[in-house]
DNA sequence: TACCGCTTAGAAAGCGCTTGCTACCGCCGC
DNA sequence: GCGGCGGTAGCAAGCGCTTTCTAAGCGGTA
């Protein structure tokens, strides 16, 4: 019933291998036998059987990219990015070396991120590409590592995106990781710098790596400014999600109602915040300051416009796009710190005197 | 190098036959085979080889959900309900059942999509899911319709979910369509009732039919509320972008600055006219009131809190996943239309008086 | 005891494609 | 005029798995 490469060959009375040598193109085939293999694929409508392919060929077209919540536009934005690299491959007519770039969302959760690799290893993967902050749980971490130790045997190139270089792994292509301290650091001397001397802090789930970076940037910007009590009583852990930030907002406020600005994990956690802060009747910045992190395209239409940091994310992503199709020569040492830009906008200005 | 299911048969002293069915399970296996033949699995570390797997059954668990946007939420709210629903499947022990569900952002290209089908066809792909409104090119359609009935035929099972059903194309599993014509006239009412009749309209692409039908749908209001006034002047199209909102309230307010609401084709785009509209020193709703549509999780955090549309996009995608893995009846005909609920917030007040 | 049927395992034939090797053809150069 | 060579095409052997068909072993029944 279906097509296969025996009737194309048929049709145009050759055989079989030259039809697959005319559809692969890496062989020397004459133009009018060439023509006629074409015309024959195009009369019977021919589709190669992939699974057929990729076994008798042992590589498959497949490039699986990881992300943590696919409704984020933090990793929507990545993932767009790597797949527009490894897909836009050749514009050149046939649809020949086309690459299948696929996004597998693993909510966050170790197992299914562990689950993904195992399928993609399945179907023998041409690439990888991890995004996002990575777990810390060190069980995790070593099975993540065998996992990619062994897809990287399979010859699967592996590329991290926007998180941290895996400790010992060699099997990686390429790590590209977020500059998260600078950025913090940044953000909370900016603060300083205007003034704030108490300052909540709204941070993620406590096993990411994200998290701590960010946060222990935060507290260290505080020290170096002579600020070093226990933080720890106005900072509040939760999920990177708007009504984490809600929450944890409202509790800051309990635990220390003369807060003068309030550090969020990143921006979806921001608008929480504000949100938060305007429902007990404060207004931002005047009465007290917010800021984000990752400057996702929505922060800049906040009311007031949020302060936070600016993640170059589509790059990061092209950039982990072009490593995975071997079309950037890997950073030395396979290791490239991706700039965190500080971004003041209106939300955030000197604290009230008094 | 690699391990083969020959492998792990020597090793369990059994036929591969015997190795293929204890991890199909399809098959009575005494449990004590079972057992020597998983514990060989574990000691091997052996991974099933997908594509021959695939090969030989003539089926594969490759999923695809096709997006147009995948750094935006409304596709990935929708492509996130689907994934789970799809992978979620057994959380019984192995890695047995598992599908592959992956999602392909075609950025809006009817080429890519149609790249994306035929790379999916390759696979052998058990279902495929399409989401978000569709174009409206003729050709297009009729090239669409045609590769779905060929992926049918190939066993492959087709969701539509957020997009109109394909005329005359049976071989759909289900259509899921959101009721835009309704969502978006008790939207156009609202803003009526208020007292609103100079009212201008960011729409979105002319050539998708959400545009249109959200477009007519307005137009339609504003007819039945007896204002028949050529309307095409307090139209803009663009795409559903930010910076389309932006530039196209600030042409709608050099066209006709007497306008006192705007309408955007989705909260994305009204975010953009609410910047545009306070670069202009307008108020929101005082001056001028702003609605939007898709209610996406940002919009209630917007200052003021965007008048919207409810798409319920979870539960569309969530219901589609489950269509496509035939684990819930279709809707009588294949087709369902969801439900479009009006969100009254405080982005929409009365016209000043004037 | 002989027969039957049930349960469980193995043998082997592909699934549709790729590719190393061989074979053929026409032409050039000596 | 003949050996050789570059350029093309075909043969056939798998790639690693699934599955049909066959067979072996066992207990139960007549």
């Amino acid at each position: 019933m279906t097509v296969t490469l025996a009737d194309v060959a048929a049709r145009a009375r050759v055989s079989p291998a030259t039809v697959s040598r005319v559809l692969n193109g890496n062989y020397p085939v004459a133009a009018s036998t060439r023509e006629r293999v074409l015309r024959a694929v195009d009369e019977l409508d021919y589709v190669l059987n992939g699974p057929a392919s990729s076994l008798a060929a042992a590589t498959s077209d497949l490039v699986g990219i990881l992300v943590n919540d696919i409704a984020d536009p933090f990793f929507g934005i990545m993932a767009g990015a790597a797949q527009t690299e490894i897909s836009g491959q050749e514009g050149s007519g046939r649809a020949g070396g086309e690459k299948l770039a696929v996004v597998c969302n693993t909510g966050g959760s170790p197992e299914r991120e562990l689950t993904y690799l195992t399928l993609l290893q399945r179907q023998r993967a041409a690439a990888v590409v991890l995004t996002g902050g990575a777990l810390e749980d060190p069980d995790h971490i070593a099975a993540m590592a065998a996992k990619l130790a062994k897809l990287a045997d399979a010859g699967t190139r592996v590329v991290l995106c926007g998180r941290p270089p895996l400790p010992g792994s060699e099997a990686v292509v390429a790590a590209l990781a977020f500059d998260n301290r600078g950025g913090g650091r940044r953000l909370t001397e900016h603060l300083l710098a205007l003034g704030h001397r108490r300052i909540g802090y709204v941070a993620g789930p406590p096993e990411r790596t994200t998290t701590r970076h960010r946060l222990e940037s935060h507290r260290a910007a505080l020290a170096a400014a002579g600020i070093d009590e226990d933080q720890s009583h106005v900072t509040v852990h939760g999920p990177y999600a708007r009504r984490s930030g809600y929450d944890a907002t409202l509790e800051l406020l309990r635990r220390d109602p003369d807060l003068t600005a309030i550090v969020a994990a990143n921006d979806t956690v921001a608008l929480g915040a504000c949100a938060a802060l305007r429902d007990q009747g404060l207004r931002i910045p005047e009465d007290i300051s917010v800021a984000g992190f990752d400057d996702l395209p929505f922060s800049v239409d906040a009311v007031p416009a949020l302060t936070t940091v600016r993640l170059p994310l589509h790059e990061a992503g092209a950039r982990a796009g072009r490593l995975a199709m071997g079309n950037e020569a890997p950073p030395p040492g396979g290791i490239a710190t991706i700039g965190a830009e500080l971004m003041a906008r209106a939300s955030t200005a000197p604290p009230r005197k008094g």
